[in-house]
DNA sequence: CGGCTGGCCCCAA
DNA sequence: CTTGGGGCCAGCC
């Protein structure tokens, strides 16, 4: 079967650096699948098999940590991408500093 | 095919 | 903050 779009988010995410973010949309646009960003998230949750990949570093457009109840704990995400330096602004990821646009690369 | 759900996104009220 | 509407696509039944 060819879920090649899987493997092109997950090389995508797993080109974020550290102390940056993005977005489902953005990560949708970069793979051509504009409005699929629901896809992409339903491919992160499949990611979970895959340690390599960022999956935390994946926020939704305004910064909400949305995903977070799928991780093992509710702070996984918040505190892993804290420790890599990126700030919240209250349970929101400060957008205007660490989004990173993986259509540039 | 249709119907439902989901780590979405956009807008309006 | 909440609700409502619209759209997109993948996966399962």
């Amino acid at each position: 079967m060819n879920k090649d779009y899987y493997e092109k988010i997950y090389e995508l995410v797993k080109k974020i650096p550290k102390g940056r973010v993005s977005t489902y949309g953005n990560i949708a646009e970069a793979l051509s699948m504009k409005s699929a960003a629901r896809t992409v998230g339903y491919a992160l949750n499949a990611a979970k098999n895959r340690p390599e990949i960022p999956c935390h570093r994946v926020v939704n457009r305004k910064g909400e940590l949305t995903g977070k109840h799928h991780f093992p704990d509710e702070h996984y995400m918040k505190d892993k991408l804290q420790s890599e330096g990126v700030t919240f602004d209250g349970e929101r990821v400060n957008l205007e500093k660490h989004f990173f646009d993986l259509r540039k690369l």
